[in-house]
DNA sequence: ATGAAAGCGCTAACAG
DNA sequence: CTGTTAGCGCTTTCAT
């Protein structure tokens, strides 16, 4: 059952192992008649090189964690395919690690008991405190994603939050809606996910002469589109009078466009909607989702470099970087003033 | 930089590595005062064990890889969130491949260069025929997932499609409905999932004495719901005239619902529409989706259990399980005779 | 350019 | 119940 090994590849092809070893790993100083020669071994016993034991050799596992709440959420589900592509580039795999959105995970996580599994971690927390993460000096290097406000001793990327909803609402406010709604923060808490975005939000609104209404907010009991929909729907039920409306994420977003729908208000002739994360669905609700696009892939490839800078050694402050975003405009927001 | 190692903890405690080892891996065999002993100068340490020292040593690693097309289409992504949450209580972790959906990414993941990264593979190709995975006669063992045809010498674990397909499909017609639909296969060579699911299709029509016309199948450039909405909008135009669209999955039924919303058919008033999967979309659009709910949990459970028989070593031939499945009804398809 | 031997950190016989 | 020792398969100085 158990494969042929480098020793019995050297043997075959009466050399030592070295120089199978070499030859596996391109290694340039071969000559070229006997590269030729140990391939032929390797091809003929079907050799693979095991990657545990070169994993202890070396002391490198070649692979890095990403850790987030749930993969099965769209924007994660994203984050993972942009992660499992992008890292072959840099020679690594991605093991995924899911925390299911809970504190509980989130510590397992950190605290994990085993060692040797991971060069480095990628991670998006949702419900640990900056303070709490920094004290768990984990025993490998870890750079945070996403909008959690990061420890100063920690490396961190993100797209700048507070710009992006300052633009989007920006949007909404040159096609000429004046009542805008902001929909999908949490009840209870708030997120400083959340908080970033009501807060450019607000900017804008302010910018524009528009003055912030807290009535305007309506809140989820969770970052769901079924409970989205129903608040929405007490919301309307209750007044509430808008023209369009600035969604926490895509989720949000669709949530929104059912309550809408059931009452026959229409998007976006009557009610702008606009999204966050432009994940994949943005593009086939009806209508489309104008929505805030993060550059996933560049936020994936700053926060690997800032890692391996880490893994190789790095023991600076933490770089708190920026990823470029943009308005992807669709028809749930046009360009276009309101008729 | 390195962390202690077992040597180190049982120095320091006084003890051997064997009884610090049977500490770590909470041997039976320890007495209460050792193992505090040995514990607290774990504690003390930090130590952690390295698990690929271990994996070395026992040759197993632990790990089972989840392979599929693409984590960011929502089936896998739930599939994708299941095995990582289940498989912890087989004792293993999740280690995720994505084959881009190509007949390459597949064939690299079946001839995978490297040996010692996972005991096994739960693997669902799209492109592969049987015959050529059958013949990889790969160095680990193989559970195969989904609708493409299995060889008989593998294990495989899969829902019937054609019954479910007949199961929707008797829905409608139960319904009321008679002018029946299919959306959402291939335009070119059809995929063995699309060919059962028509399959089953058909036999209910004919079942129910309605005649299946061929005309009313419209198939989509590829699995994406912008290219199935143009697909649907063009068949509209060309006087398709359904009364109810079965889908090949929810992605082709979002599809189909944003081009019916845009000609202003109503859903389901004038044309129901079924979808498959189950994701979590289905619960969020307008109107909510009728759907083929695989049962995932028991899918992903039973190949985990058959592919723990082959690694423990199992060598008999393949096991061909059906997994169950229930349809799921929302609005887009409600029980209640049309009107 | 190639060979010999000493680890990498842990487990598993086998003793005691 | 605990200690000793020989691997697991590969990399890596250090010679040659």
């Amino acid at each position: 059952m158990r494969g042929p090994r480098l020793q019995d590849v050297a043997e075959r092809a009466g050399v030592s192992m070295k120089t199978v070893s070499n030859v596996v790993r391109n290694h340039p100083h071969v000559s070229a008649a006997m590269r030729e020669r140990v391939q032929r071994a390797i091809d003929e016993l079907g050799y693979r090189p095991n990657v545990v034991a070169r994993r202890l050799a070396t002391g490198r596992t070649g692979f890095v964690a990403v850790a987030f709440a749930d993969v099965a959420i769209p924007y994660f589900a994203e984050l993972a395919h942009v992660a499992s592509r992008r890292a072959r580039d840099f020679d690594y795999r991605v093991l995924l690690e899911e925390t299911d959105d809970t504190i509980e995970g989130e510590r397992a996580l950190i605290a994990s008991s085993e060692a040797g599994l991971v060069d480095g971690m990628l991670f998006q927390p949702s419900k640990m405190s900056p303070s709490e993460i920094a004290q768990h000096r984990s025993q490998i290097p870890i750079v945070l994603l996403g909008e959690m406000p990061a420890p100063l001793t920690m490396d961190h990327v993100m797209i700048d939050n507070v710009a992006a909803a300052r633009e989007i609402t920006t949007h909404l406010l040159d096609s000429g809606r004046r009542r805008i709604g902001f929909v999908g923060h949490e009840t209870t808490s708030l997120s400083e996910t959340s908080r970033q975005r009501i807060l450019g939000y607000q900017e804008a609104l302010t910018g524009a002469g528009v003055r912030a209404d807290p009535r305007m907010l309506v809140a989820t009991a969770s970052i769901d589109a079924a409970d989205t929909a129903a608040a929405v729907r007490q919301a309307l039920s209750d007044g509430w009078d808008v023209d369009a409306v600035v969604c926490r994420d895509d989720l949000a977003a669709m949530g929104t466009l059912r309550a809408l729908h059931e009452r026959g208000i229409r998007v976006p002739e009557d009610v702008a909607v606009t999204g966050w994360d432009d994940t994949r669905l943005s593009a086939v609700t009806f209508p489309s989702l104008t929505s805030v696009s993060p550059d996933v892939d560049a936020l994936f490839t700053r926060a690997m470099e800032l890692l391996l800078e880490r893994i190789a050694g790095y023991d600076g402050a933490g770089r708190h970087e920026i990823a470029p975003h943009r308005i992807a405009i669709r028809e749930s927001a046009p360009s276009i003033p309101a008729p």
